[in-house]
DNA sequence: CTGTATCCGGTTTGATACTG
DNA sequence: CAGTATCAAACCGGATACAG
């Protein structure tokens, strides 16, 4: 997820694209222009050549993160139980 | 969601299917399968005539229910400043 | 009532090519 | 480097029909 990518950090498209490994050119920028729309993410263009962009996420964005964060954790807790689950229904 | 709906509840099937507004026949079998495997929901049949089936979330069901739960305080707090970043990106 | 199987149109997505 | 446009392929969900 971007917003996990992004955190507290500020980055540039290509630093997301790295670090949000398996997403495309194309769904990196339309989910970017997604969260800018909905103020969740900030964009910044520094008129350089070449170009340089960054995102930052805005508050509304790190509080969603915090309650993405505790899906995370959630996850942590959980995982193995699942895991489990799913061969036990998968066998029996 | 149906995870929402059954809360701390044992809901049938067709009770599930009210609750979920809008939900599909289809999707919410589905879903239920899948929360089923994931050992997040308990289905249990009551071999009676017609069919009567329940399901409850189990503890780690129980346990996504909260984070799902932290989402949703996250909507209340934020939505307003959502649809207002909206329409200052929609406009200029 | 609960559940499975099939079909089918709309949406989404990745690949590719192109622009400033 | 960052972004847009286009197009075919894959996916998904609803409707429907049918079964136990």
């Amino acid at each position: 997820m971007i917003i996990e990518a992004l955190g507290e950090r500020t980055l540039r498209f290509s630093e997301l694209r790295d670090e949000v490994e398996g997403i495309s050119h194309k769904m990196l920028t339309q989910n970017l222009r997604m969260l800018e729309r909905n103020g969740l993410a900030e964009r910044k263009v520094h008129p350089t050549v070449p170009p340089r962009v960054e995102y930052t996420l805005t508050k509304p964005g790190r509080a969603l993160r915090a309650t993405v964060d505790g899906m995370c954790d959630w996850t942590h807790e959980y995982f193995g139980r699942i895991e489990a689950a799913r061969r036990r229904f998968d066998d029996g």
